[in-house]
DNA sequence: TAGTGGTCTAGACCACAGC
DNA sequence: CTGTGGTCTAGACCACTAT
C-alpha cells in the first residue's frame, strides 16, 4: 500500500520528476497511456486523468492520434500572488541562485522620501540582488526598505533567503501598488543582466504596505527577451 | 445539435448558465452528482469530471461528504481594470477616440485554433482598433473573437462602443489569462502608433473565457514611451 | 446510519495522425 | 491500416459529513 496518495497523483509526480530530472526533455514523447497503465498497474482512465491534468497545466502537450509530449518550458511570472522569484523558478523545475551586489544603509532622497512618506534624509536600507535561473541572470532586484518595518534587514543572509521572502515573513502584507513599463536599462543594470545593446528591460515597480506604513519600494528589472509577466483571474 | 460537444462540457455549461442567470446563488447547494447523472442521462463519472473541473476553476466548492456549492465570486478589480481603455483615459480627464482599422471574418490559423480550442480553419471574427488619448495613438487593439460566443460581433459599431465593452455585455466573463511583455512592434503596428524607430512596445496578451469557451484572444500594443500598466491589491 | 464526493476499474467506441 | 488520445459507461469501494 503506497498509502493515501491517489494513483493519478503518483503518476503525475512520476512524470514531473522525469521531466525535472531531465530524463524527458522538451519535445520528447512520453509513454502512451496504455504503457503507463501497465507500468503502474492501473486502468487507462486513471492514467488519462493524470495526463489530462498535466496537459491543462501546460506541463505536457497532448495531440490526439499522435501522442503526448513534454511542453515548452516558459519563462513567466505571476503578478497575482506576490510570488517569490525563487519559488517561481523552482516551479519551472529550474535552479535558482542569487548574488548580493549591495546591502547598505542610506538616506532617503526627495523622491524616495515621498514614496515612503518619510522626511528627506530619513534612514533607509538598500539592497541590490541579482537572481539567476540556471545561471542566466533573469532579474535585478533594487530594493529600499523602511527600517521601521524591518529593523533587522541588514543582518539577513540574502544568499539563503530572498529579500522578498524575509519581508513577507516579518511584515504582514496589507497592500501592493505596482507599475509595469518597458525602458532601456541604466548601464549597470544592463551589465548585470548581460543584455544585448539596445535591448529593453521589462520593469516592475512595486511598493508594499505593512502595518500602516510603506514597507518597501522595489524595482525589478528583467531582460525583455527572456521574461514576461503572466497571471489569471 | 448535441453532437460534438462532450457531455461533460454540456453539463459545465448548464451549471455555469444557472449560476450566471442567478438561479443558483453564492453558497447554494448544487444537485448531487447522482441527480445530475440522472438528469442528463450520463454516468456519474461524466458528471464527476464536469464538477471536478468547475471546482478547479473555483466556480464551485466541493466538500466530500457534504455536497457541491456555488463559490464566492472573486474580486477582480485589478488588472482586469486595464480592460476598458476608454474609461481609463476618461479617468485621467483626457479625451478618448478610436478608429476602426479592420473588421472581418477570418479562418483560424493553427496557433489561433490552439488558443481557442477550435479546429484549424474554424471561422473567427477579427478586429483591429486604434485608441487615441487626446489625438495621440496610445493602443492598437488586435482582437480575435469566437463567433460561438458573440455571433453579432461584426454588426457592432465600434466607434461608439469598444469591442471590450460589447463583449463584457454579451458574454459573462468567467476567467482571464494575461501575459505582459516588451517587444519590437511589427511595422504596421509601429506606424499606427506613430512610434520612433527601435522603440519597443509594451504588449498585453489577454484571453477571456465565457461559458466554458475561449471568448476572445487579444493583443494590446502600446508605445513603451507613452504607456505603463498600473494596479493595486 | 445514510448520503455525499473521491477514486478506480475494465471494458467500449470514436476521431485523428501517420504510415 | 494501426496506434494514439478523447470520451464514456456501469458498476465498485472508500472517506468524510451530517443526522
Amino acid at each position: 500500500m503506497t498509502a493515501s496518495v491517489p494513483a493519478y497523483q503518483q503518476i503525475k509526480d512520476h512524470v514531473l520528476a522525469q521531466i525535472h530530472r531531465g530524463v524527458w526533455k522538451e519535445g520528447d514523447a512520453i509513454p502512451t497511456e496504455e504503457a503507463l497503465a501497465l507500468e503502474f498497474g492501473v486502468s487507462r482512465m486513471t492514467v488519462n486523468r493524470a495526463m489530462r491534468e498535466l496537459g491543462n497545466e501546460q506541463i505536457v502537450e497532448r495531440v490526439q492520434g499522435s501522442g503526448t509530449f513534454v511542453a515548452q518550458q516558459k519563462y513567466q511570472s505571476t503578478l497575482v500572488d506576490i510570488r517569490n522569484i525563487a519559488d517561481e523558478i523552482a516551479a519551472r523545475g529550474h535552479r535558482h541562485r542569487s548574488e548580493l551586489q549591495r546591502l547598505e544603509r542610506c538616506k532617503a532622497t526627495d523622491a524616495l522620501a515621498g514614496r515612503f512618506r518619510l522626511k528627506p534624509g530619513a534612514p533607509l536600507f538598500h539592497s541590490v540582488v541579482v537572481h539567476f535561473e540556471n545561471d542566466a541572470p533573469i532579474q535585478v532586484e533594487d530594493r529600499y526598505v523602511n527600517p521601521g518595518v524591518a529593523p533587522d534587514y541588514l543582518a539577513q543572509d540574502f544568499a539563503t533567503q530572498t529579500p522578498n521572502a524575509y519581508l513577507m515573513r516579518v511584515a504582514p502584507l496589507q497592500g501592493v501598488e505596482f507599475a509595469i513599463e518597458a525602458v532601456s536599462p541604466p548601464p549597470e543594470v544592463g551589465e548585470l543582466l548581460q543584455m544585448a545593446a539596445h535591448e529593453p528591460c521589462l520593469v516592475l515597480h512595486r511598493q508594499t504596505h505593512s502595518m500602516g506604513q510603506v514597507a518597501s519600494v522595489a524595482a525589478l528589472w528583467h531582460p525583455a527577451s527572456r521574461y514576461r509577466f503572466t497571471g489569471q483571474f
